[in-house]
DNA sequence: CTGCAATATTGACACTGTCAAGATAGAATT
DNA sequence: AATTCTATCTTGACAGTGTCAATATTGCAG
């Protein structure tokens, strides 16, 4: 009876929201994502989650900043890896467009419209995108004294360059358009 | 009296519709679009609108493939000028990218995630975007011919690649992260 | 044991997309 | 000219959404 019991405070509420909402969006998609299904899921009444989110834009600023915050552990634990500096460069190539692949609404999350143009990104979100873009220009710095990227111009410079293409490419592949194999053998 | 008559029949509604919520995409987003409030806008019932648009995903659609057009379009003129080869290509490009600069919310609707994604691209416009995407690679062609673009692959590999650079370098304009000069001046 | 602060709930409102049924007007047919 | 037909538009309705205000419940501090 006390296993089965519906609990009137829920223990952690927020997290297990962020992690039911995450579990959501990767199924569906996050536009298949309401305030309203989500708290059905997590088995509690519609508005209990605008106490741990002033809003819908809130929870998808806090998914968002977890997967800054996820990509930025990435970074760290590869580069503690003692592999020339060359193949680390392209071994975080490939983690980030695995991770950008693997978490695509994740990613656009991060990086899309949703927050940045149609929503309002928290003080917070900002700060950590920040943060990790700072963690990346500083290692493009490094990248560029070992001589795997260029050095003819700042750091900040490259980096934004470089991040570019990645960020491109990484667009590309979740989009998917006009690179479907399908698309290349048909012929109309 | 007869001009301020409100019609029963509206004259080309369609039309009226399709231009009506390209202003408001243009002015507000494509989020702060709603069948509603452009039939109003319209001077229609709320439902007029779907005598002339399966529902919103049509209307959509429709907005995008209108953008297609637009943008072959663009490239036919371009080409019809007798300027060399190369300059015109460069032409293009600056023309690509205003294009999605200037109409940002069409061109997102054209290649993003709402109408490939979260929606259901209609018939006609996947039918719109591999035509425009023909047209594009067949051009690519000639340019390889004339030695403007690298000859050591098929026009289509080509074509996608350079069309990935370009259309990832739009993307970056349009959602404008870590680009900012007010985010590369600051040091927080 | 009592009161307080944290937490959750129910009710309500405005807004959305969209369907079904009815109204209207102009064109075609008799 | 009267009537039918068809394209077009409207009103009513429903379920779903985000979110606010008022209320209830609980666990913990005193």
């Amino acid at each position: 009876m006390s296993t089965l019991k519906l609990q009137y405070h829920h223990g952690d509420l927020t997290k297990s929201l962020l992690e039911a909402a995450a579990a959501i969006i990767k199924e569906q998609g996050v536009e298949s994502l309401s305030m309203r299904k989500l708290a059905d899921k997590v088995g509690v009444s519609r508005t209990a989650p605008y106490h741990h989110f002033k809003d819908k834009n809130a929870l998808l600023c806090a998914l968002a900043e977890r997967g800054f915050n996820q990509q930025e552990k990435m970074l760290a634990a590869l580069k503690k890896q003692d592999h020339p500096t060359e193949q680390l460069f392209k071994e975080y190539v490939c983690a980030y467009m695995d991770y950008a692949l693997e978490h695509s609404e994740i990613y656009d999350l991060m990086y899309g419209r949703t927050l940045w143009k149609a929503g309002t990104p928290s003080d917070s979100l900002k700060k950590s995108s920040k943060q990790t873009f700072k963690a990346w220009i500083e290692w493009v710095e490094e990248l560029q004294e070992h001589g795997v990227l260029q050095n003819n111009n700042t750091p900040l410079r490259i980096g934004q360059t470089t991040w570019a293409s990645l960020h491109g490419l990484a667009r590309l592949f979740l989009d998917g358009i006009y690179l479907d194999q399908t698309d290349l053998s048909e012929n109309d």
